[in-house]
DNA sequence: AGAACATGATGCCCTGAAGGTATCAGCTTA
DNA sequence: TAAGCTGATACCTTCAGGGCATCATGTTCT
C-alpha cells in the first residue's frame, strides 16, 4: 500500500510537473522524490507520470489517481479536526459561505435558525462571491453556501433561501431621489449607470438585462460587488440596480427607489451545498430547513 | 500525520476491541499494535480508545473517527484499482468530433459499439467540421475525430469508418427529379450547381472534380457545408452533390438521385485520432473497432 | 486470601525503509 | 561542440517500527 507522503509526493510532482521544485516545495531533495514516485507507481500498478527527459505530463490514469490522492489527502487532514471537536463535545461544523449582501438579515435567519434546533454546533462563516464559495464547496472547505446562480446542479443541491425586491440605487441630490412612488424604466433613460460585471456578477447582469431595458453607453462603472456599487452611487457617479437588501448596507447619501413593472421579488439567493458532502450536519440542517 | 497503516491498525482494534485479536488479524504482535494506536492518539489530538485494564471501548471521537479510517481506507484501496481501468483504457472519457453528416446513422454505429463494449466510458460530443476536428484533436480538445480528408497522415493515424454513394440533390420541381432511373453526368450539362468549397470542404470538391466533368460556368454558389447544400438546392437555386446520409438531414422539396458510371461507394468518411494520442481510451476503442 | 491467568504497556534490540550527497545519462540550447 | 537542465542511480546513514521479553494490574478460581 501507499503512503500519505508518497500522495503528498505524486500531488506535488503532478501540480509543479518539476521534479525539483516538487521537491523543494515538500523540503527534501529531488533523488528520494523520484524514488518515492517510482514506489508508487509500483504499487498502484500504472504509469501515472510520463517523463521523457526534458519534460514531465500527467498520464490519463495520472490525471484520475491525482483527484483520488487530494480527496484522499483533505479527508486526512480534516479527520483529527473532525474528532476533537467531537471530543470537545460539538456534535459538528457547519462552515458557510455568503455573500456580503446576505449578510444583513438573510444569514441572520439561517444562523438562529441552526442555533435554536442544533445548540450543540459550531459555526464558521466566510464572506465570499458565489464564485468562490462554489470552489470551497467543490475542495471541502465549506459546508453550505447562500449564493446566487449560475451552479453546476448536478454537483451542487440548492434550494431557495430568499427572495427580494429588485430596487434602484440614487445618490440622494438625483432628481429621481425625490420622486414619490415606483420609477418607471422610461425615467432611467439617458441616466449614468453602475452596471454589474458580467463575469464576476453574472447572476445580476443577466437579471437586469433580462428585465429592463438598458443602454449600455449609460455605463459609468462595472462591478462585481452590491457595496460597491452603493458606495458609487453615494459618490454620485450614477444609479444601480441592487436587492432589498442593499438598504441594509447603511450606506449613507442614497435613497433606494422601487421600480414599476417588475416582477415581485426577482431576486433569488440560494442555499446551496454539495451533493456529496459527507458532513452530516449538513443534512440535519437540510432537514431542519429554516423557512 | 498519521500512516494507512496506523488506520489499519486502530479499525481493527476498534472492531475487535481487543489488542491481542486484533494484533493476530494484523498478523503482528500485541505490543507493536499498542504503540501504533499511542502515535496515532498523539498525532490526531484525541483519546480514541478508552482501556481500562480489562476491556477496550471507543469514545465519542474514537467513532467519528473510526467512520474516516473506514472512508479513508476504502478510497484509497479502490483508487489504483480506478487509475488501472483507466490505464488499460477500459474506464475514462472520450470525445469525439463530428462532422453534421455523419450524425444520421454513422455516428449512432459508432456510439452503439463503444457502449457495448466498453460501458464505462463516458463520451462528450462535438459538432464540427474535419478542418476544426483536426485543430482541436492536435490540441488535444478531442479524442476521435469523424471527418473527411485531407489531413496530415503523419500527425493522425486514420481507419475507414464508413463508405457511402455519391448522390445529386435535385429540386423537386426540376425536370430532373422526375427522371426514373440513375442520371448520365451529360444531364447535367448546362444545369445551375451548387459546388463545395474548395478550401473548406476540399474533400468533396476533389472528390467531384476527379469524378464528373464540372463545368465551372454553371457554379451559382459555393458551399462549404453539406446541410447549407441542400437548403439552396430546396430554394430551387440548382443542384448538387451530396453523399447519401444527406437523405437523411429531412428537408422538403429536395429529390436525391443516383449517378450512372460512379464508383460504387466513392464517399469516404474516416475515424481519426492524433498518433501522439496519450488516452488509453483510444488505443481500446480502436482495438474493438466498430465494423 | 492467594495463585494463576488475562491483557495492555514498556524496554531493548535489530532490520529495512527512506532521506541525503555525489554522480550519471540524455536531451536542449548557445 | 560545450554548457546546462533534469530525472535516475549508487551508496551511505539514520531512525521508525516490528519482534521478544517482561512488567503492571485487574479478574477468577480454589
Amino acid at each position: 500500500m501507499f503512503s500519505f507522503d508518497q500522495l503528498r509526493g505524486f500531488v506535488a510532482v503532478a501540480e509543479e510537473l518539476h521534479f525539483g521544485r516538487a521537491a523543494e516545495r515538500l523540503s527534501m531533495t529531488q533523488p528520494p522524490l523520484s524514488r518515492q514516485i517510482q514506489k508508487l507507481e509500483r504499487e498502484v500498478g500504472v504509469l501515472l507520470l510520463e517523463r521523457d527527459r526534458r519534460h514531465v505530463v500527467l498520464t490519463a490514469a495520472g490525471e484520475a489517481f491525482l483527484a483520488e490522492a487530494r480527496r484522499l489527502l483533505a479527508l486526512a487532514e480534516r479527520a483529527p479536526d473532525l474528532a476533537q471537536r467531537i471530543s470537545a463535545g460539538s456534535s459538528g461544523t457547519l462552515r458557510i459561505g455568503f455573500t456580503a449582501a446576505s449578510s444583513y438579515g438573510v444569514l441572520g435567519r439561517l444562523l438562529n435558525a441552526v442555533e435554536e434546533q442544533l445548540p450543540e454546533i459550531d459555526i464558521e462563516l466566510a464572506e465570499m462571491v458565489t464564485r468562490e464559495q462554489v470552489a470551497a464547496l467543490s475542495s471541502g472547505e465549506l459546508d453550505l453556501g447562500l449564493g446566487r446562480p449560475p451552479f453546476d446542479s448536478e454537483v451542487f443541491g440548492s434550494r431557495i433561501h430568499h427572495r427580494e425586491q429588485l430596487l434602484v440605487a440614487v445618490p440622494r441630490e438625483h432628481p429621481l431621489a425625490a420622486r414619490p412612488g415606483p420609477l418607471r424604466p422610461d425615467d432611467l433613460i439617458d441616466v449614468p449607470l453602475i452596471m454589474h460585471s458580467p463575469i464576476k456578477a453574472r447572476y445580476f447582469y443577466d437579471l437586469v438585462v433580462s428585465l429592463l431595458p438598458i443602454s449600455h453607453q449609460n455605463v459609468v462603472h462595472t462591478v462585481s460587488q452590491v457595496l460597491t456599487m452603493v458606495w458609487l452611487v453615494a459618490a454620485g457617479r450614477g444609479i444601480a440596480f441592487v436587492p432589498a437588501s442593499a438598504t441594509g448596507l447603511g450606506v449613507e447619501g442614497v435613497v433606494y427607489q422601487a421600480l414599476e413593472g417588475l416582477p415581485e421579488n426577482p431576486v433569488e439567493l440560494h442555499l446551496l451545498w454539495p451533493r456529496a458532502s459527507r458532513n452530516p450536519v449538513v443534512r440535519r440542517v437540510l432537514e431542519i430547513g429554516p423557512r
